[in-house]
DNA sequence: AACAAGACCAACCGCAAAGCC
DNA sequence: TGGCTTTGCGGTTGGTCTTGT
């Protein structure tokens, strides 16, 4: 399988996107939505690669983003979950719908694992490994990060088995879908016509408002510009938006699953997560039902594992690691487990 | 006040796999 | 079925900001 070009080096503008830049991309994707993502340079005259529009996209432009510190119980669900999975930021990211893989990423490579290696080097004399990770983390190596691969891939297997089996109940068995039109509801990736339905169009009206407001209002600057024009997207989302993957089978990646689900103490993050949810509303909800970055099929669609049955994975993991579980009973509980939650 | 070092994060790069014809 | 194109992911880089001296 030869590389294909990535785009052409000739022409194509790289660095930091400029307001303008962004403006343009917005307005492209309002009209048509995310993807075909080829045809975004040519199409709107931007000078950047298909590659650069997209991560421009995802990781800063699409609402529904949260941006700024991380709040105590997302820093410990990513600890879990890298502890979990490995460095899998998209997968990780599908469990923190308001995060970006690169977001995560960074705030891992930045925080956590300075801040775990030296909780490490605190308890222990120093046995880090060579990525200084926790102790969590030197479980999860332990135990191999295939078996853990698959034991994820398992459950999402069973999973999509499971939804391809329930496929016509889940417009109406969904919370998140009854925000959904009949063909919005459809499961499957939006076409851009679908685009042009009232949930994304008033989304991006409200974008397209706050670009205008922006317009009115040009900072001086380019960071305080970025600041203000991409928080929009987020604005405009933050009275949006609970979450919704794609399939319409985890309608626990609310916030307010999460809240229940993962019962992390975290006083401080309680108030900002339910400050969103509150604000949320099915406009963003459906937006990210589209752009949220998906993982692949290769990754097996992590989000739709439900979080009941990653929360006890995740504890009973550490459980059974103090109790010297080997990786079969792991594997057979998660077999029993996902059994029991699936059929 | 000026400089250096460290921290942070947006963006890029290259690879792998899915999708399409 | 195989090759090409497109998309997504994770690792890395480099510019900017912050903090310390």
């Amino acid at each position: 399988m030869g590389r294909p070009p990535c785009c052409d080096k000739i022409g194509v503008k790289k660095g930091p996107w400029t307001p303008e830049e962004d403006i343009i991309l917005v307005s492209y994707i309002q009209e048509h939505g995310p993807g075909n993502w080829r045809s975004v340079p040519t199409n709107t005259g931007l000078l950047r690669c298909s590659k650069s529009c997209r991560l421009r996209w995802t990781n800063y432009l699409r609402p529904g983003i949260k941006r700024g510190n991380f709040t105590d119980h997302e820093e410990k669900m990513i600890i879990h979950l890298q502890a979990l999975l490995g460095n899998r930021w998209a997968a990780i990211a599908s469990y923190l719908p308001q995060r970006t893989d690169n977001d995560i990423k960074n705030y891992w490579n930045t925080h956590l694992k300075k801040k775990l290696k030296k909780l490490q080097t605190g308890s222990d004399g120093g046995q880090n490994n060579q990525d200084g990770f926790s102790s969590t983390s030197q479980q999860a190596s332990n135990k191999g990060q295939w078996e853990r691969r698959l034991q994820t891939d398992i459950h999402m297997a069973k999973q999509a088995l499971c939804e391809a089996l329930s496929l016509d109940k889940t417009s109406t068995t969904s919370p998140a879908n009854l925000l959904l039109s009949p063909d919005q509801s459809n499961l499957k990736p939006m076409s851009s016509t679908t685009y042009n339905n009232t949930p994304y169009a008033s989304n991006a009206e409200n974008i397209s408002r706050l670009l205008q407001n922006w317009m009115k209002n040009p900072p001086k600057i380019s960071e305080t510009t970025q600041d203000s024009f991409t928080n929009m997207a987020y604005a405009s989302a933050a009275g949006s938006g609970s979450n919704i993957s794609s399939e319409g089978a985890l309608s626990a990646t609310t916030p307010e699953g999460f809240d229940s689900l993962f019962s992390f103490n975290s006083s401080n993050s309680d108030a900002s997560q339910s400050e969103t949810t509150a604000n949320l509303t099915s406009e963003t909800s459906l937006f990210q039902d589209e752009s949220k970055p998906k993982l692949d099929s290769r990754h097996h669609h992590h989000h739709q594992v439900p979080l009941t049955l990653l929360e006890k994975w995740l504890f009973d993991d550490v459980a059974a690691a103090h109790q010297g579980h080997d990786d079969d009973d792991l594997i057979n509980m998660s077999l029993e487990d996902s059994t029991v939650g699936f059929f």
